[in-house]
DNA sequence: CGAATAGTGTCTCTTAGACACTATGTC
DNA sequence: GACATAGTGTCTAAGAGACACTATTCG
């Protein structure tokens, strides 16, 4: 922060969202279709500038209710009554190559939202053109989507895959109220692999302050009627829902034991 | 990211670090004295503008070694056979507020770095105003720091902390070589809590991949001669090195089982 | 009835933590 | 010798995962 006060080199600063939800047992992240050169035509995550005299993460909340509807759940200054459900959402990385837009130099702060599946994009000022798309294809070619935004999607990813394992955040991929089988669904879809429903339903159900039991319960799935919970008081979870094969082991398969 | 490709507001956008290191025992932050008003005379972290050219980790590479030294080992261009060893170094999280320097509006975009115990704060253009400083009395009292630096070292710290757990950065704080004893000082240092040096040794040396014995030994502290270890290939600890209350419930106690 | 989902019990294996004990250096 | 640190063995409690079993709905 030592600089003199003087000139400095100006920089447009936008704020990008990669908000992830769960349909059809799949991960999805919310689109727009760009209608403007460069990549014209190409998906790419919703976002803008950031105005100035706003914050960082206001800039977020405001584009993401801008672009596509959604009330999200950030800081503190959270107005509460108001339509539509509030969305998790936090900073994920800031993204800042010279080369990552040909027009001007911009600086991009990313934020990761997860939101409960939405009946379809909600109905917002351009709301129009975003589309929920799954995540697998664009995170298996990153080039199908503008500017370096395969990239930050793939980082918003993994941030969302890392966070269900200590964080109770997967609830913010359900509605308000939800059963067992609908959260292991969630940890499924967004981590690609089979868990056991009986082992999982214990794990949940004994990690304290993750799910607070409602005596109501909801037959949606067609067997026995499942009891429905919401979300409970724990910001971290402990102990910790892992991955099955562990935390990918990043190193010769010769090192292990 | 839709726009126009007019006008945009103009930010500066700075790269600022929270460069951290274990001396006699505690958890130290490098930290430079501002010669300027606002904060004259403040402890800051040190930083400065990212360049029209450069892309965010090559500012933050750049200003630490203007201002400390000190060479970083980040991205893709690291360039070897150069003096020094290199440190940690990783993006921690953007800072926005309309209002945090009252000169101008500017995004700061911080850098966790993780440093060994170097002799002194290193020989550089700047480094000579660049001390290391406890961490505790700073998280305690953040607005010792200029800016919103002590809100940005509160969040480096607990990056830090946290890393610990899952991943083998504590020997970042080490020199290429080290004893277990040297390492378990580490985290007692950065978590802040007292290991038991038999079970510590037992799970470092038995996590594959974290560290890598050299059949040499050293005899650095008094008692029987240990064996020296170099950092492993894992990127990944599985299992994890939990710190010993659990990972802090952030939930009423009632709620435990 | 069978099929499907919900939920519990139980077993085995691994790991965390407590701590006794041995090993090898310095003074 | 005393003392300090390094390293191993062993026990207990808790969690992960496999899977048998019961419970409750729908068609």
């Amino acid at each position: 922060m030592a600089a003199p006060e003087t000139s400095f080199p100006p920089f447009a600063v936008t704020a990008d969202l990669v908000v992830l939800t769960v349909r059809d047992g799949g991960l999805c992240v919310l689109l727009v279709s760009r209608g403007i050169e460069p990549y014209l035509g190409r998906g790419a995550l919703p976002g803008g500038f950031v105005h100035p005299d706003e914050d960082l993460d206001h800039a977020a909340r405001r584009e993401l209710r801008e672009e596509t509807g959604i009330e999200a759940d950030i800081g503190p200054d959270r107005d509460d009554d108001r339509p539509g459900p509030p969305v998790h959402l936090e900073q994920l990385a800031s993204y800042g190559a010279p080369d990552r837009d040909p027009r001007m130099r911009v600086v991009t702060v990313a934020y990761l939202g997860l939101a409960p599946n939405l009946p379809a994009p909600v109905a917002g000022s351009d709301a129009a053109a975003s589309t929920w798309t799954p995540v697998d294809p664009l995170l298996a070619d990153p080039r199908r989507l503008a500017f370096d935004h395969g990239a930050i999607l793939r980082d918003g990813v993994e941030r969302a895959r890392a966070k269900l394992e200590y964080s109770p955040l997967a609830t913010a991929f359900c509605g308000p109220e939800f059963t067992v089988g609908e959260l292991r669904r969630v940890y499924e879809a967004v981590w690609g692999v089979a868990l056991d429903p009986r082992n999982f339903h214990r794990k949940v159900t004994g990690t304290p302050g993750f799910l607070l039991g409602t005596g109501r319960t909801s037959a949606r799935d067609g067997g026995r009627p499942a009891e429905l919970f919401r979300p409970g008081p724990a910001t971290r979870l402990h102990p910790a829902m892992l991955r099955p094969t562990g935390p990918t082991p990043h190193f010769p398969k010769s090192a292990r034991r």
